[in-house]
DNA sequence: GTTAGCACTCTACCATCGAGAGTGCTAATA
DNA sequence: TATTAGCACTCTCGATGGTAGAGTGCTAAC
C-alpha cells in the first residue's frame, strides 16, 4: 500500500491543507503554493487515480477533494516522528507539573488541561491504576455507634474510603486494634491471597475483610479510574461540531464514560501510541472523529491512559508529540510513588 | 409589583407555552388554547399593557410575545411550592441512593446524573465540605527513602492525600510514632488551633505539622469541593444552543470551575432554593440561562451545594421540586456520616 | 508524460416574492 | 366603559431563480 513520490506528496499536501482550512481543496491550490513543479492539470490527473484508489473523496462531482479515511491513515504513517514540542513549551509543561507534584489528584487535571490546550482539542487523562491492587494500609474510623468509615490505602497511594455498617458494636480501641492487625499481615497483598487465608473468629474481622474483599475485586475488575476530559471549549470552535446533531452525540458518548472506557480499552490493548482514525473506531458516534491515545504506567501491570480526541481534521504531528511527551512525564512521575 | 388577576393569568399563558415550544407565543393561540373567555383582540391589549410594563418583549414589530427576565420572574414567584415529584420518581431516586449509600463519591455524581435527567438539563453537585476542617487522623506511609505520602482524614470523611519530601531520612516505624501521636494530640482541631500549639524539637513533626496546616488553609480558604456536572447532552437539544457560539461560551464557563464557583458561592450565600433568572447572574456568559440552585448540610458549618443549570426556557415548578427532593436527601445521608 | 484550453458542473450567495402569522388601530357593540 | 370584529399593515420564513466563481474532466497539442 505505498504510493509513488509524486502521489504521495500530492496526497499530503491535501491532507494538510484540509486539515488547516476545512475545504475541500482543488488542483490550483496545490499547483501554486506547494511550489510543486506541476501544471493544475497535471495534479487533476493524480488526484483522479487517488480518488479512483480510495484517498480522497469528492463530496460533489466538481469540487476538489477530502482525504478520506485511507488517505487520513496514510498521512498520519507517513508523518514519522512527528514534530517535537518546543523546548519552551516543554519547559512550561515541565514547571507546572512541578507545582503540583505533591497533589497527584491533580496530575489527570493537568494532563488533560494541557493536551487540550496543546491540540486545540480534547484532552484526557485517566490516573494510574495497578491492574492487582495490592493493599498498603486499613483504616477503620467510627462515626455512629454502628456506623464505620473504612479507608483503604492501596499500594501505589491510590486510596478508597467507603461506609461500612457494623453488624455488632465496637469502640474505637477495638476498630484500632483490628486495622492495625489487619494492616499488619494483609500489607501487599491481592485480593485472591487476602481470601485465600483462613479468617480466625473475630466477626468484625471477618466482616472488615469481607467488604475489603468485596471492593478490591470490583475495582480490579472495572475498567480505569474516573477519566478526566478537558477542552470541550475547543471542539465547539471547529466547524464540523458546528452542527447540532454530531455534538449531541459526541456529548453522548462522553457522557457515557462506560463506553468511552470501553473504546479506550481496546485501544489501550497495543503498545505505543495509537492514532485511530474515524471508521477504525468500533463505535457510529465517533465517526467523525480521531484519537491519539496511550497507555501508561509499568508495562503489564499499572496503567493509566491519555490521549487526545478530536475531529479527524486535527494536527496529528503536534498531537503525537505532545501526547508522547505527557506520558513521559507520567511515567517519570509515578515511577517515583510506585518506586 | 403586582399584576391584576388577568393580566397576570395572561402572563403565566405566555410564559407556559414560550416554555413548551421556543415560540413567540401570539394572542390568538392563548385565546384558544387556555379556555379564556377573551378574544384575541381583548388579550392583545393586555399584551400590549404587559410589553409597556417591561414583562415581555417583541423579538420585531408584528411578532408575538416572549418572556423577559422580568417576566419570568414573576412567573417563577407565582409558582408557590411547584408540583412535587411523583412516588415513583422519589422511590426511584431513593432506591438509586441506596445502591451507592456506602459510596459518597458517588453520592455527587448520582446527584448530579439525577438533577440532569429530571430537568433535562445540566445537573450540578459538589459534594458537602465543613467550612472549618478538623482533622480526623492522619497517616505517613514511606514510598521512598524520603518520600512519604501523607493522608489525612478529616471528621466528615473528607480525605487528601500529598506526597511530602522529607528532610531527613525516617523509619516507617517513626513515620507511624509520629502520625499516632499526631493523630492523637490534633484530634478534633482546626488548622489555627494546631498551629497555635507548641512544637517540641522533633524536626519531623516540625515538617508535618507545617505541610499539615498549610494544606488545612489553602483546603479552607479555597471554593468548593470539586464540582460535578452532568447532562451536556441535554442542553444541545434545546434551540437556544443551537448556535455555535453560546454553546461555546456556556463550555468556556463550566470549564472554568473557579468561575462557575465564584458563580455559585455568591448565590450559595442565602438559605433555601435559589432561582436566578438570565441578567440576574452577574456573569455576560449565563444571560440566556437560569440556575435553581440551593446549599445543603449543617447551615454555617458544612455546606455543599445541587442545582440546575438550563436556558431561560425551563420547567422551573419540575426543576425546584427536584432541587428541594435531592437536597433534602443529601442532607439526610450526610447527617448520618457527620452525626 | 505534461500542459493549455475549454466546456461543463455544482455550490454559495443574493435578490425577489408570496404566504402566513400576528399585530395595532378603529369603529361597532354589549 | 370594556370588549370585540374587522382590516390594513408589518415582519419573517421558505421557495424560487439567476449569477459568479471555483473546480473539474476531457481533448488536443507539446
Amino acid at each position: 500500500m505505498v504510493l509513488t513520490q509524486r502521489k504521495e506528496t500530492i496526497l499530503k499536501a491535501i491532507v494538510g491543507d484540509y486539515i488547516d482550512v476545512a475545504v475541500p481543496v482543488g488542483s490550483e491550490s496545490i499547483a501554486t503554493k506547494h511550489g510543486l513543479q506541476l501544471s493544475s492539470a497535471t495534479i487533476r490527473n493524480v488526484m483522479a487515480d487517488l480518488e479512483a484508489e480510495g484517498y480522497i473523496i469528492r463530496p460533489h462531482s466538481s469540487a476538489g477533494g477530502v482525504p478520506s479515511d485511507k488517505g487520513y491513515r496514510y498521512y498520519v504513517e507517513s508523518l514519522g516522528g512527528g514534530e517535537a514540542l518546543s523546548l519552551e513549551e516543554r519547559m512550561m509543561i515541565r514547571h507546572q507539573f512541578h507545582q503540583v507534584a505533591r497533589e497527584f489528584e491533580e496530575w489527570t487535571h493537568l494532563s488533560a488541561a494541557l493536551l487540550a490546550q496543546i491540540a486545540h482539542n480534547l484532552g484526557v487523562a485517566s490516573l494510574p491504576r495497578a491492574r492487582h491492587s495490592r493493599l498498603k494500609r486499613l483504616e477503620l474510623i467510627a462515626i455512629q455507634e454502628l456506623l464505620t468509615l473504612m479507608v483503604i490505602i492501596f499500594q501505589g497511594a491510590n486510596i478508597k474510603r467507603e461506609l461500612l455498617n457494623l453488624e455488632e458494636t465496637a469502640s474505637q480501641q477495638e476498630l484500632d486494634y483490628t486495622a492495625d492487625r489487619l494492616s499488619e499481615s494483609l500489607d501487599g497483598l491481592t485480593y485472591p491471597q487476602i481470601q485465600a487465608k483462613d479468617w480466625g473468629d473475630s466477626p468484625l474481622e471477618k466482616q472488615v475483610v469481607k467488604e475489603l474483599v468485596r471492593l478490591m475485586q470490583w475495582q480490579d475488575e472495572g475498567d480505569y479510574e474516573e477519566l478526566h476530559v478537558d477542552g470541550l471549549r475547543h471542539i465547539f470552535g471547529q466547524p464540523e461540531f458546528s452542527s447540532g446533531e454530531r455534538v449531541r452525540t459526541l456529548m453522548e458518548v462522553l457522557e457515557d464514560k462506560s463506553f468511552l472506557q470501553r473504546v479506550l480499552q481496546q485501544i489501550y490493548q497495543s503498545k505505543g501510541i495509537q492514532v485511530v482514525i474515524g471508521s477504525e473506531i468500533r463505535d457510529d458516534a465517533l465517526q467523525h472523529c480521531s484519537l491519539v491515545i496511550t497507555g501508561y504506567g509499568f508495562p503489564g501491570d499499572i496503567k493509566g491512559v491519555i490521549g487526545i480526541i478530536g475531529p479527524k481534521r486535527m494536527n496529528y504531528a503536534r498531537s503525537i508529540s505532545a501526547v508522547r511527551y505527557l506520558s513521559s512525564l507520567m511515567d517519570e512521575m509515578i515511577t517515583e510513588v510506585y518506586g
